[in-house]
DNA sequence: CGACTTTGGTTAATCGATATACCTGCGGGT
DNA sequence: ACCCGCAGGTATATCGATTAACCAAAGTCG
């Protein structure tokens, strides 16, 4: 199919729209001032409750406001306050192939319902890999085109806080239990204790082969996770099955989970680092002629909304994406000079149990 | 957990960003012009490659301010040319617990692909209904903050269109196929094509009762795909086994996958109007006892990449989402008068077979 | 009653870039 | 020698809002 522009009768919407056709352009505040009978600095003041304006003067600059439509343009604000009212948030996309994580919808519902009401905008840019992330920062802050970024995906060695504290740009950074860097970091901090939680779980349900599959080894979380993950089979006096790290594709998900139940002494549960991937495992065991969870456990991270749905239900953890991207919001807001209250973050990950994960079984 | 800011002794990042604390700010044109020895004129004209400018003094102009690092501040430009080279996405959530369909992760894909490399950046937002939707269109227009729209899923009453036009913003609707309304209609226009090559197929497969679970019953692909089922059908001499309407919601899918299923002259196939909703489905299937596609056959929409590691792998109708946003950006980048090359769409939605359709059941 | 404060507003500079109108040499034609 | 045309820039108004400085009128007080 070809996008409509040739071989129409009646071409109804032509090239770009042409300039003032729709009437004599939106108003500007020197309209409300001259509706209003009063100065343009009067009308500012009455709007932004600075000044000193009567009660009654404020009023009617407000009706007549209203009565035009008027509100003051996001550029000229911009422009003489230095802030745009507007913060980024940069996905990087492991591969462009595949869509975005759907963990990011989640953390977008979180942010916007902050940003929104406070009149802040989200800007979203995709990127290809961390070279161009850093780029674009640069590149939205000399252009003066956003008050703050929301960095996602901690690394251990992150280039991004450095940066950005650099360039003056109020930043939060999510995925880092890390203190008194660059930049504030917001939940997800506590992954351990959702792992944990996993584990504990899976013991009690009698398994004692447990494999993990853990995400690139670059990512702060990950290895937090993973030593939570080794640490709590230790307090239980065992080791892991085995511990594989992927790119977080969903083709790794499926090769390390046939490669682990291809093991000679083949784990009885398999921890994953998000429902994406798990339900990719779920599958490749399923695929494999297993049972899920009679023959092997699935556990995911995340809870993303699908796994209620799916057959079996995914045992998965929550870590409350949304709200970590509240109280992400929060955080920035405040950098920014907003006036907001703190972002509690109460409560930590916890494991939700349906059923993808069931008893071991018995010892062949 | 709380958000890192009491309890806290080596404080490092304190507040609001203190102004200045960058150094000396961002450079300004006059800081390139400086450098340049040159005019501020001189710099816009360098560097827009506008007016009469030496090839010289061009290069002079160019390597001053990418020594100092500068480039054109967006507010100060958007203000003189009324164009903020920023287009809005606004999502609508049918319910706030959940996430953000994942069809819109491809969507944003297909847009930011065009949208970046030009310089322009993506505003999104999450609303709760189609009245806030529109308030937000103006709210937007009124303060000039986006050069143009996005709108997406194509009502058979559709207010917006009607309303962007009327405030004179530039715009695109996806999942219209009708020519000539107020603003152009991209893709997603051949709906049909591909709802029948899915009968088509689960009709080669055997099938004679199959069921359709519809969309909305207000959206505009809801019809003209509904539609396109009962022709299909009735070319081949059969009548839906059921056609029910749901509000695009995982509860939705699971409620009405388990009505059909317990209909007294079981549907041996079901299509789905979308992944999630046909996962939900197949999910409920199997909890019901029925296995997928021995028993019953499941096909989605959209194609969404985790169908292809389900178990089953679900057989869906790839409507190429991506190329259908790339196409969106590039007529919308046309429509604010950007010099881009016509958005070609070729092909058409095609159903991509894998294991979730099967033989028809022998009848009991 | 005159200096002083307060109230309620106005005037004008400013944010950073763009675009129009306007200079200034300089070579060429006659 | 004089005027013209043009290449190559520059001075300045402007986009729309904010804000510091300022001002007029109306209390206020010793």
């Amino acid at each position: 199919m070809k996008v409509r522009r040739e071989d129409r009768p009646g071409e109804s919407f032509p090239g770009p729209v042409e300039e003032g056709s729709a009437g004599p352009g939106r108003p500007t505040i020197k309209a409300v001032a001259a509706a209003a009978g009063v100065s343009t600095a009067t009308v500012s003041q009455a709007v932004n409750g600075t000044g000193r304006i009567s009660e009654a003067t404020r009023r009617r600059v407000l009706a007549a406001a209203a009565e035009l439509g008027w509100s003051p343009s996001a550029s000229a604000t911009a422009l003489r306050r230095a802030r745009t009212r507007t913060i980024a948030l940069v996905v990087r996309r492991p591969t462009d192939v595949l869509g975005v994580d759907p963990h990011f919808s989640e953390l977008i519902t979180g942010l916007e319902g902050e940003l929104a009401p406070r009149g802040y905008g989200l800007l979203l840019h995709l990127v290809p890999g961390l070279a161009e992330e850093s780029a674009l920062y640069e590149r939205l802050v000399a252009e003066g085109r956003i008050d703050g970024a929301v960095l996602t995906e901690a690394r251990s060695d992150d280039p991004r806080p450095g940066l950005l504290r650099r360039l003056g740009l109020p930043a939060v950074l999510l995925g880092s239990p890390e203190r008194g860097g660059p930049v504030p970091g917001v939940g997800l901090g506590q992954q351990g204790a959702g792992v944990r939680e996993a584990v504990a779980h899976l013991l009690a349900l009698g398994h004692r082969r447990i494999a993990y599959v853990a995400g690139p080894a670059e990512l702060v979380h990950t290895g937090a996770r993973r030593s939570a993950f080794e640490q709590a089979l230790a307090e239980a006096g065992l080791r892991p099955a085995a511990v594989r790290h992927t790119d977080f594709t969903e083709e790794a998900a499926v090769a390390v989970t046939e490669e682990l139940l291809a093991l000679p002494d083949r784990p009885t549960a398999l921890v994953f680092p998000n429902d994406s991937m798990a339900v990719c495992g779920m599958g490749a065991a399923q695929r494999a002629g297993l049972r899920v969870p009679m023959d092997v456990s699935v556990v995911g991270y995340d809870n993303l909304p699908l796994g209620r749905w799916l057959h079996p239900r995914l045992s998965s953890v929550d870590q409350q994406v949304q709200r970590v991207g509240a109280a992400a919001a929060l955080t920035l807001l405040a950098r920014c000079g907003e006036d907001v209250p703190t972002a509690l973050l109460e409560g930590r990950p916890r494991l939700v149990v349906r059923e993808s994960t069931g008893p071991a079984p018995a010892a062949p």
